[in-house]
DNA sequence: ACCCAAGTGGAACGGTCGGCCCGTTTCTGC
DNA sequence: GCAGAAACGGGCCGACCGTTCCACTTGGGT
């Protein structure tokens, strides 16, 4: 290397420095571990992600030492996007209107990527991107969630605690029922905006429940897949 | 033997025509994985279940084959329980009232026992004993919505898949809040309640949220025991 | 008391996974 | 081009899982 590799914190920022080959292979890997997340959430061996990048398992390795850190680069961005939703609901004039559009959203985005509903439950304190771009997001939720009840659509017993409660409920709805019954979370969160809503606030109609059939279908797969194994 | 092992389902019935010792093995096999799918849920390994159990791996797969078996004996009983809590709830005189106590109490079995609320929203075809008892307990479940609704407390928008939904969504708050924040459940259900009741109808009070700090120890801890792991 | 079959546990095997090392390839600055 | 370093990937190791086989133990009927 001519140039002084700068300070470059390992394995945070994209990947300065890095030889081209490297950074495509940096990149093939990503992709592929976006990929392989998305549908069968986190929890994909490491191999599993080598072989579907194309790489060598060292070549892994040496890139991203450890689950946590491709966990943490793999969605930067859509922990960016997170953190956007929060701004919309807080740009919208009615706080309340804002507050629904956020729920919906984020749940649409673990309902999108398994891996993503996941990274939503847990917390790795490793991954200092990741945690910085939560407790962004968190600030501005605590605000949204402040303006809500102001409105008086929100009831006051609400607390933020209940967002994460919902991540968590959503998580273990979208994981469990997949693509068997892929609409089932909208009808979770159409209950839960009930209980949140204070009488008389306007919210929208609930959600149809999905086919028994469809429910049934999602428990079978859940059953072969193994619980855990998710 | 001297007497004819008569027919003797394989596998299903408790364990008949079994040598003394083989018969008391099984149960120390029963015990052992009661023990463990109780704390870690389903998908602790089957050599695991044979060390906790003090017995070789050839002898529990020679008693359970697969993991299917297994589970289905073991959750045998706790299943007649379940399915009593149908009953129970269809014989308060109030059926809205009886609702309320079998959704409680569904989901409190669900989280005293991480490995039933996997049973619960899975289902497994091969094992007979536990879908009978499923199947019964869901009759009975159909009567005990209608009679709510009839009282007009439950609302008309309310389906029988919503308490799969809810089942579903319970074993993910249980499963990922554990011991760290094991009072979780209570507040999702709390909420569900709220929006399957009618205006109107008399819901208990909403149980208060977990600290803060609680649920953010539950979200470390699954990092680290990893997402699909449980 | 005896004897055979039922029952047992350990060993071996094939499979997957994660971590590490090392010979080889390929980029890049000169 | 050329040389050296950076990067690569395959291979090896130890761990765990589930399955199968086999020599040994033990129960229980006569």
């Amino acid at each position: 290397m001519t140039s002084p590799p700068s300070d470059q914190t390992p394995g945070q920022q994209p990947g300065p420095g890095l030889r081209a080959d490297a950074e495509r292979n940096r990149c093939r890997i990503l992709a592929a571990a976006r990929r392989l997340y998305a549908t069968e959430g986190l929890g994909v061996s490491m191999a599993s992600v080598a072989r579907e990048a194309g790489v060598g398992k060292a070549t892994l390795g040496r890139r991203f030492a450890t689950r946590e850190e491709l966990v943490n680069a793999v969605f930067a961005d859509r922990m960016d996007a997170y953190a956007d939703a929060v701004a919309e609901a807080l740009a919208d004039p009615d706080p309340w209107h804002g507050f629904i559009g956020y729920l919906h959203a984020v749940c649409a985005m673990q309902a999108a990527d398994r891996g993503f509903a996941d990274v939503l439950t847990m917390t790795f304190p490793a991954a200092k991107a990741l945690e910085a771009r939560r407790a962004e997001a968190y600030e501005r939720l605590l605000e949204l969630i402040t303006r809500a009840k102001d409105t008086g659509h929100l009831r006051e017993d609400f607390t933020h605690q209940d967002v994460v409660i919902l991540l968590i409920a959503n998580a273990g709805v979208v994981t469990a029922t997949g693509d068997a019954a892929p609409d089932t979370w909208r009808r979770l969160v159409g209950h839960m905006l009930r209980s949140y809503a204070a009488p008389g606030a306007p919210i929208p109609p609930l959600p149809d429940a999905p086919r028994p059939t469809a429910l049934y279908r999602a428990m079978v797969r859940l059953s072969q897949t193994g619980p855990g194994t998710a």
